[in-house]
DNA sequence: GATGAATGAGAATTCATTCAT
DNA sequence: AATGAATGAATTCTCATTCAT
């Protein structure tokens, strides 16, 4: 990917974040990018495949954090890690997460594509920990992690996130 | 608000709810609502005039709820009522707060007025439950709330939503 | 003429008078006036005829002015008094003059209708005068007339009328 | 500025001087042009951004009249020159001339620009002229002006330019 | 006579996308 | 690869006009 590739995805990150997808004109991410209109779809072919090379990008992001929880040793430790993501993303990946969880409420192509994984990891996690309904156990603690990812992205000035994963821990001690 | 009103106001609420606001023209809105396209802009000034009314009335919606709350006995009985509202959203309702859920994520304007009566009633429940960290345990319980409703308004048809609620009180009992 | 016919006209000539005849919306009018807009099209058919009315009001002004220049004794005196009609326009006619003068740039169905009788008498009076060329002499003078106008209807609250007469006077001992 | 740019200014000029600035769509102007509508927009951002084109590049003409005006030596040739511009306008800035005096009645934002600088040299002139009262003086003079101005442009086919002039010149042999 | 809801045509403007250079 | 002019379809919004009450 040349450096120019890379500022346009850059902005437009910044941007379908900020804004949404739908209204982020591709001419505000080339004037963001100081690159010109034209080149985008020269490297994307439209706005869609622009914005699929995003999340194809922020995949392997998520392939990554797979593998990480996949070596932890106990099942508790998986389920826990798991459902403490939010909390361990980089202030430099909430553009993505941003526009990964606002595409959600429109779009449910990407959705499945990033939990899917980490609700297998879940169940096969908690019939290792011989829960009885260990499906309704993992659609339990997803929402959790899409709970917290909706504090700590939306409201990250306003909220003491270590002190909110404090109160956690104590409770599941 | 005369019939035709009427029929803009949920023809809008049912497209945005659906595709996000910036993504429905208001051309749809008006074939979907068999009105003429003006009349749009006759009633509501702009496409931004019409959500704002939609939301306007949505916010009375959220006032009889928070009364409905307040009227609980023990603060104990607060605190759960709070955490389990998105069991409790009639289906009927299902657009108007997947449309509050969807613009939290472009636009904190409306979020704000929504979410605060709920903090406040939780915090003087928990300081009379004597929490120490009544703040964080309170943004705790908006993060679960938060990620009950994703769930529950994302993937209604897919997640067994009376199950999840057993499992979540089997956690509080 | 009821009591709303008039405040539609006097509405319509004040706004047309300030912004131009296309740039005046019905509804503009309507507001104005205090009435609704249906009411404009009920009494005037259309927007053309609303101007039509005005225009015609206004048309009985300037007959009474021709008749009054007619009635003076000399040809030299005629003659002024037509140079210096500008002059003595009461500023309530103000709006009906601006709107002619706005007008004879876009549309020279009215103004031949205003200046004609003004350049027939004009002419006889010329000739009675013994002019050579009676009609370049009456153009002139209609020139003369068409810059006081503009003068005095555009510039009013910065040139000083009575001292312009005074110095136009002067010329014409 | 392309060859395209160039059209639609033309074609914009043309149609707002016969037909007024707020008659003329744009639609009609890119027709007219040869353009495609979006054209006028990604070039003038909005129609009064190409209405101030069309005015910006009609200053840069009037600077040059007033240089070569200043450059005539004796203050009377100047008087003279500035109260017979009218005469000398050639065809071609017809259109210009026409869009000026027409916005005049509207819009006064840009007649003050226009006519300041030949006030200020008319009244230097008169001055220069033992003039008493050279205020207004030159009022009358720019009275004559604009009169000469509206004849000439507004009957231009039907008045005899040549024969005005010689008419208004005897008059100040 | 009077209102105000409603319409439909059209006007200004936006925007994804193409293309010559 | 990169630009920027250009397009055409859509989109938001306006406005004269009609019509039921």
């Amino acid at each position: 990917m040349t450096e120019k590739q890379q500022s346009i995805v850059n902005s437009a990150l910044k941007l379908f974040a900020d804004k949404g997808f739908d209204a982020v004109p591709t001419s505000a991410i080339a004037k963001d990018a100081g690159v010109s209109e034209g080149l985008i779809f020269r490297h994307f072919q439209n706005k869609v495949g622009l914005l699929n090379a995003i999340m194809q990008m922020g995949k392997e992001k998520i392939a990554d954090n797979v593998s990480e929880i996949l070596a932890l040793n106990t099942p508790e430790a998986r389920v826990t890690a798991i459902m403490e993501i939010p909390f361990y993303i980089a202030e430099e990946d909430y553009p993505f997460w941003k526009l990964v969880y606002s595409l959600k409420w429109q779009n449910d192509y990407y959705d499945d594509e990033m939990s899917k994984p980490m609700k297998d990891i879940l169940i096969s996690a908690l019939v290792e920990m011989k829960y009885i309904d260990a499906e309704s156990e993992a659609d339990l603690i997803l929402s959790y992690l899409d709970g917290f990812a909706t504090t700590i992205l939306l409201k990250g000035e306003v909220v003491d996130k270590n002190k909110l994963l404090q109160t956690l821990r104590k409770k599941y001690k």
